[in-house]
Formats: C-alpha cells, structure tokens, sequence
DNA sequence: TCGCATGTTACGCTGTGGCGCAAAATTTAG
DNA sequence: CTAAATTTTGCGCCACAGCGTAACATGCGA
C-alpha cells in the first residue's frame, strides 16, 4: 500500500484507504479528533482548503506521521544505513 | 536529514531547513509560488491554520512530496524488496 | 424489499488564512 | 560597526474552512 501524495486528492485517498484498512468509519475519526464527519468527507474527497491542523489530526488519529522525501525518491542506501 | 513530522511546528521546520539547503531565500519560494513571503514565513514558524494547498504549492516548490508512515515507524523489509 | 449505517451536501455563522501594502525586527555580509 | 538582505509583524479586506444542525444519497445486511 503506497502512501506517496503530491495533491489534496491523493493525501484524502491515502487517508480513506487507511482509514477503510483500520476498519473504521469516518465517524470513527470523528469521535478521535473532534472533527466533523462532513470536515472528515471534504478531506478524503481531497479539498485543498483544508487546514493543516485537521489533516494533522485525522493523520493521528490514524497512527500516520508524514515524511519529506525528494519527489519521486525511491529508497536510497543512505536510508537503509 | 531527518524530515519526519507530525505536528505543524515539525513540518515548518523541515521545510525551512530544506530551503536552506536548497540555499534559497522565503524570496525565492515566493516567486515559485505565488505566495507571499509572509505566507511563506507563517507557514515555516509552525502555524497549524496553514492550508493544505499552501503547503503542497511549497513543498512543489522544494521538489518534496508527503510519505505517510506508521507512526515511529521505520523502514521494514517490505519497504525494501 | 426494507431499514439502518455510512457518507455527502446545504444553510447561516464565526474565525481566520492569505492578499496588498508597509513598517519593524532580525540576520548576514562588508 | 554599519548597511543591506532577509524575515517577521501589522492593518484592512475578501474568501472560505469548520461549526451546529439537518436533509439527502448511497450502501449493505436481514
């Protein structure tokens, strides 16, 4: 399961890929982070607008962290030693 | 260079030090960018209201892209092969 | 087929991001 | 030490995210 995103649209279908592979329900986040499960839908459905904070706070609730990597950077030995 | 992130203060911070890396200016991300160099600065000092579409346009910029992990998760042998 | 669970969309409201513009504050170079 | 470059902060403005609430659509199991 690759979870590489450049746009909105593919951090909201990482999200709701995870989210589906954790078996729970976008009310399920709803209830971890406070947000509403409209503002849960309008992430996954990739909307740019979203705030920082709520991606951050889904991505929690979800067990995910973000990584920085150079585009299109596969894994380098650097990476492994 | 570890550019791991999980909170807005984290991701600011790894985007500042991978401008500087790049040996750019919060000038220079603006001109790429169309934003301004305030945006730029609030954005790099951790503001958490930042939109998601301002952080994509810069890490475009940069040439990064997001990589969602499991948290404090490292690299395992599926990674690799 | 019907009914409940899940997800999407809408309305009015408040808070705030990002804009232009500009001035202060801080860092870096000479 | 001082001037220039870089970064941070402020003000008024417009646009829109996320809120409560609710209706509507979709999906799926009994």
């Amino acid at each position: 399961m690759d979870l590489t995103a450049r746009t909105a649209e593919q951090i909201g279908e990482a999200l709701r890929r995870t989210r589906k592979a954790r078996g729970w329900t976008q009310s399920d986040i709803s209830a971890r982070t406070n947000l509403r499960v409209a503002t849960i839908s309008s992430l996954e459905n990739g909307d740019a607008g979203t705030k920082l904070a709520t991606v951050l706070a889904v991505m929690a609730a979800l067990g995910l962290e973000f990584r920085m990597v150079e585009r299109g950077g596969s894994l380098e030995i650097e990476d492994i030693f």
